[in-house]
DNA sequence: TCTTTGCGGCCACTTCCTGACCTCAATCCG
DNA sequence: CGGATTGAGGTCAGGAAGTGGCCGCAAAGA
């Protein structure tokens, strides 16, 4: 403790907390002289990180914003904080962040004490919010476990639940994982069948890294994306979704999300969705309060009028007792 | 640069990005001895940050997690994310979690490069998820400026439009910035006024930090959420909704997320939300997907009844033109 | 078994850190 | 305007600490 770089990190940590320090005090806290406070200070400065100082009754110091971002010296709930966040993100709460978010994510858990840990793993499953109960239940856990064995190079060994067929253990090499549309691929090197293979993350279950290190092989094609993505074409969902709206394409493309895709259509627009439940185009639907007419499938638009028929119900006046206890 | 400190960061930095650092590389980067680079990794290891090696071919150095969290250095990606992630979170996609977030998202924030805070304001207003329009759109960049100005105890300028009446300039000292329901409110002493008083986020556009500093004031009552509380309890939603639902409490907790109160009523439950666009609790009925009943208030009889035409509408099948074209 | 790679003691040399003292400069207050 | 407060920074001497080179040792893996 006596050492000047852990006074220096102390003295970043005191400069990110709570924001204007009188001199004296920081030379306090950190049990040094005032001079050599101010060394420290410049020293900060000539690392990167611009200090400011204010002088006078009331002056102080404060670190500002610089060129690079300076260590982040963060209390428990900061860290937890960033962490839920970052997991929600990788969910898929923001567009495009799905896979930067999973890799700040690996390496903030990775440094995470256990005892934060299971604070943020309290907060079991992260469904991507929208819709409601539509998207798969992504175990944040596992999508962690999953990007810190990538990052580390690790080998690991899981149980996998194929489309088809029965479970099974895995023992692969992982390599990167993929966000596509609402749900994340794993791209690993099977060991046991020598050759490459995409795992659905939510098929995917207590994954275990093995310790054991291993040298990434080239991935086929060069572009992990392009090959997951040319391997999932073949894969069907279970409805393709195709409506005629009339409603600005800007406004139906903000209702869906990324869920699905808007074509203009003047003035209306068509929007495509391939789900496998119906309840999400139906909810963005009925949301949207335009009216629209259903391509395909057919299947949608018995659940529409189900829909439909169940809100007018629910709707009709009735002083007695609601029609489900009349029923029963 | 030739700074010990300044190496011991960078050591840190490199091992916290790539996972195992076979010594030799450590030494060639920071370009000094191999003893000395084990006497820095000794000195990490002394300031509580456990390095994990490992001996033989191969072997290297690895950083794990400790008892306290590292300094986090972090790339410009690595920050977006964060920042992302936080805002996202404070915007109310975690419940729970938005007071936190905002706090940690303000220190992030007052670090980071302007270049990068760019980049995060470039992804606008954040909304919070769920409602698909119905929550109130929340510009991050204000929330930010507010947390910030909170946290540095500067006073701040900004336009507020009232809920009733016409939008005036204040100038405030921000002292809390509190989340309740799905709305932010900042506690402030209005310098004009010579009271407290607060403001509706959502409501309070341009906020500029005016570069005074102020001295905290003592919060009436000590605690400012239950004095806000009080406060906000005269004022009305517009609808205050309640529906007998027939679906176990659970599910429909689930479904509403934290926009509503659900109680037990076996074998179903009773919603109540109170809110001010029927939008959201008529998606959130269409998604149960249960029998229900309102029982007030009668607008969302109405609504339902037309959400509910609206879709059976659309489901008719009907190979010309949509009637949206015919109509026209 | 042999090679690779980390561990850590020892030593001499050099660097830089520290605290004390001083003068100066900006800011705020009355 | 003058005094008080608070940061800036030069200089100096003593001492603490960091450094590289050397060594033999201990794991891990082929």
């Amino acid at each position: 403790m006596a050492n000047t770089s852990a006074r220096m990190l102390r003295l970043l940590s005191l400069l990110q907390t709570h924001r204007y320090w009188p001199g004296a005090e920081l030379a306090d806290r950190l049990e040094v002289s005032p001079r050599t406070l101010r060394r420290d200070v410049d020293r900060l400065r000539e690392l990167g990180y611009p200090v400011d100082a204010a002088r006078g009754v009331a002056g102080g110091y404060q670190l500002q914003a610089g060129a690079a971002v300076p260590p982040l010296l963060l209390d428990d709930d900061e860290a937890v904080a960033i962490a839920v966040g970052l997991r929600t993100a990788a969910a898929g709460a923001v567009t495009g962040f799905e896979e930067t978010s999973v890799r700040a994510l690996a390496k903030v858990i990775q440094l995470l004490p256990p005892r934060l840990r299971r604070r943020i793993d309290a907060l079991r499953a992260v469904t991507a919010p929208g819709p409601l109960g539509g998207g798969p239940a992504l175990d944040a856990t596992v999508l962690t476990t999953l990007a810190m064995a990538c990052r580390g190079e690790e080998r690991l060994r899981f149980d996998y639940h194929p489309r088809e067929g029965d479970p099974a253990s895995r023992h692969v090499e992982p390599h990167r994982l993929v966000p596509i549309g609402r749900r994340w691929y794993l791209m690993a090197w099977d060991l046991e069948r020598g050759d490459w293979r995409s795992f659905r993350v939510d098929r995917l279950s207590s994954p275990a890294m093995t310790g054991a290190r291993f040298r990434p092989r080239e991935i086929p094609g060069g572009d992990p994306a392009q090959w997951l993505h040319s391997r999932l074409k073949a894969i069907p969902t279970r409805y393709e979704v195709s409506v005629l709206v009339d409603a600005p394409a800007e406004q139906v493309r903000t209702a869906v999300w990324n869920y699905g895709t808007v074509e203009e259509l003047p003035p209306g627009c068509r929007l495509r969705m391939n789900v496998d439940d119906l309840g999400w185009p139906a909810m963005v639907l009925g949301v949207l309060g335009a009216a629209f007419t259903v391509e395909s499938p057919p299947e949608l638009r018995d659940h529409l009028r189900r829909t439909g028929e169940a809100l007018i119900a629910g709707s009709v006046v009735d002083g007695s007792a609601p029609p489900w206890r009349r029923s029963a």
